[in-house]
DNA sequence: CTGCCGGATCTCGGTCACTGAATCCCCTAA
DNA sequence: TTAGGGGATTCAGTGACCGAGATCCGGCAG
């Protein structure tokens, strides 16, 4: 279908990639920890001595991405000056394209949101004109958050897949009408003046937990991105996955419910045609939980439908309770799967559908996903749900950026060709 | 069920790292080329610079893990010096314990088999005695290869999942009764003094794949290891995945025949309940291909019934040929499954059942994989099957130390703590 | 046969990130 | 007030990579 990709050779470091690597390592420790680390402690967690620590810190400072935040002494002793991140050393802007609307976040360091918006996706105009329309915005919200431009240090962009990475394109999305093979990084990057990066919506909601997810965002697990689909994100060992194309974490075809309805690969029970929201949707209509008056099958649509069936069983409704029920169920096998093709120690869920089912969901996937594992003698998993909220999309697309800056990356080390 | 695994925090590097790595790339590099290399070029593939590749290329001569062959002149200028890998600049024993047979392998550096050898596996017998019983054996093929003992880096095993890879203990496989948490590398370390690498056979078969595999073991691909039972082993941009324990790959459950069989796990047509050899053996039976006199459902009944479906197939027996045909179409929903969740660009089908089935696999696969595949607009998905004939597994447990000694893993880089 | 030329490789000094030892700094406790 | 302990910094040292230039090794024209 295109051009064969030779295999990437592997390539050397040198001096100044370690150097580099290592201020990474230095800040993502600082990062990953609440209440900010001393050079000592700094030196113990990365195995560096403290002489370099102590350099690499005064570079961090002299680049104001860290602050230098009170001491800390118990006992005799010099106290030990804390090092803590700087929220306002570094800001990126996120952008998550959705189906049925477009939402904007600028992120700080720390991965707080500063300032968001969104808008309904336009629907039926060209590419291009919604480009425009992206770009304009995004420069308003700049301006709006008072943040100083010279601090962003990028765009990154949040789509449906499948993409094409190296083009930075979107190829042809389901619910996307004319989005075939746009190269969306190129015209954004163009339109704004800023280094841009596209990615898919699952992967960047990954990337948004390794970066504002705090604890569970660490080591290695999934992502279960509850959306209008349900994909998932990859990240092992700290390290994002994006496969040879960035279309890693396509898991609709996953097979859940062997008695399943048909789905329009030829088999039966999929994700995508079993417990995807729309679906369950269509299933509590059928049970006469919800009048069958809705007139469209799209997102916006589908979320109120989907919150008014969670409504319902949160007041007690039997059969909106099962059928939510048997929905975690499904999904729990399809993440269940995952875990067994990847022995991940944990699953993290989010997306915008997440909050409403999340109660129905915890009770019953952990029990699942332990029945189901393949190491369960071994290790076990933990199932929890992320704390980024709704716009999870936008935010992991802000995130991109900063992993792509900040994050200590093994790919950062080695040249580039 | 175990204790909580601290999330290991990310460590820094140093210039000692920096240079045992990028030998490790060069040597990568010259090993990846089946003509050699010369200094020049591999200046040009690892982006280091010309003296930098002298000095370690240096370094690799006193070593003796390559040498110099010849010289390549093509127009004026002096020529170039070929270097290439030295097949004796070191050795490594691999081990696969199977449930039925015991395979051993000598190899050298370019990844060919010096010595093999093999048995039954003693049934009945407690751990401890099969564990001496290797490790007589062990001593016994490194005598008899005649390959200096110095130059041996180290053991490596390959066992049936699930495993323990911080014990590195076997866990209660389905097929070995009383190997419960088995400590087997602390064991065979202490018996044979050598360093011991304990994996999983599918993963170290995809270990195999990238050290003795040539192109086929490049860049990002699933290894289909087709055994006893099915298992996947994972190659990233060329480093292998273990997961969190070690026990990444486990692919027997998930669905692929909404209709089939019963499995354990309460679901229909799962992996292992519907297209394993066996499984596929008392199909060919139940239809009268075969005689139903088998008298076990072990290992090498199941091998030599299975080669004799096979013979049938060959012979032009239609219904022979279908459930082969069958049975390739459901392992290739599988493997779509996995490739679609990893974005792979490659499947490379090997095991000990692969050489008889690869025709009719070979014929339906591709197909599947193509069809069923998410990114089928960006990229094809080559389907292969591996060089690395039916000893896969303890060729694999032996380029595990190779791997281990001498790949450019990223984790090399890192300090340790 | 000789000198010239181009390309590959090596030699030598320079740079820079990390490290070991010693020093400076700051606070607690007697 | 002083001793002492631990944190952070300074200073010189090491070693891997890099730039410039020298050296080596053929082929080719004269």
């Amino acid at each position: 279908m295109t051009e064969i990709r030779q295999p990437t050779p592997r390539r050397g470091t040198n001096l100044p990639r370690m150097g580099d690597f290592n201020l990474t390592v230095i800040l993502d420790a600082i990062r990953r920890t609440s209440g900010g680390l001393s050079r000592v402690e700094l030196a113990q967690i990365v195995g560096l001595s403290p002489q370099t620590i102590s350099n690499i810190s005064r570079r961090l400072l002299d680049q104001h991405l860290i602050v230098e935040a009170g001491k800390e002494g118990t006992g005799p002793g010099k106290p030990r000056t804390i090092l803590r991140l700087n929220p306002s050393g570094m800001y990126a802007i996120g952008v998550h394209l959705d189906p049925a609307v477009i939402t904007f976040v600028v992120l700080d360091l720390v991965g707080d949101v500063v300032k968001h918006s969104r808008m309904a996706t336009p629907a039926g105009s060209d590419p291009a004109t919604v480009i425009t329309t992206i770009a304009d915005e995004i420069k308003i919200l700049i301006q709006d958050s008072g943040v100083d431009p010279a601090k962003v240090a990028g765009l990154g962009v949040a789509v449906p897949g499948p993409i094409d990475l190296d083009e930075g394109s979107v190829v042809d999305p389901p619910l996307l009408q004319g989005w075939n093979r746009v190269r969306i990084r190129e015209a954004l990057a163009q339109a704004t003046g800023m280094e841009t990066l596209v990615d898919k919506d699952v992967t960047s909601a990954a990337v948004a937990e390794t970066w504002a997810g705090g604890q569970s965002g660490t080591g290695s697990f999934i992502f279960m991105y509850m959306g209008t689909g349900i994909g998932c994100g990859i990240v092992l060992n700290d390290e994002v996955i994006r496969g040879t194309s960035g279309n890693a974490g396509e898991i609709g075809h996953i097979i859940v419910d062997p008695g399943g309805p048909q789905c329009d690969c030829g088999l039966r029970g999929c994700v995508k045609s079993s417990c995807i929201p729309v679906v369950v949707v269509a299933e509590a209509e059928a049970a006469g939980i919800l009048d069958g008056n809705r007139n469209s099958t799209e997102g916006p649509d589908v979320q109120e439908y989907f919150a008014r069936l969670c409504d319902a069983a949160d007041a007690g409704d039997e059969k909106a309770i099962a059928i939510l029920d048997r929905s975690a169920v499904l999904v729990g096998r399809a993440a269940a799967v995952v875990t067994n093709t990847l022995d991940v120690e944990r699953v993290v869920f989010g997306g915008p559908f997440w909050g409403r089912m999340s109660k129905y969901f915890l009770q019953r996937v952990p029990g699942i996903i332990e029945e189901n594992s393949a190491a369960r003698r071994i290790h076990s998993i933990e199932v929890v749900g992320t704390g980024v909220g709704e716009d999870v999309g936008a935010i992991g697309a802000a995130c991109l950026v900063l992993e792509h800056t900040l994050a200590p990356r093994a790919q950062r080390l080695l040249l580039e060709g």
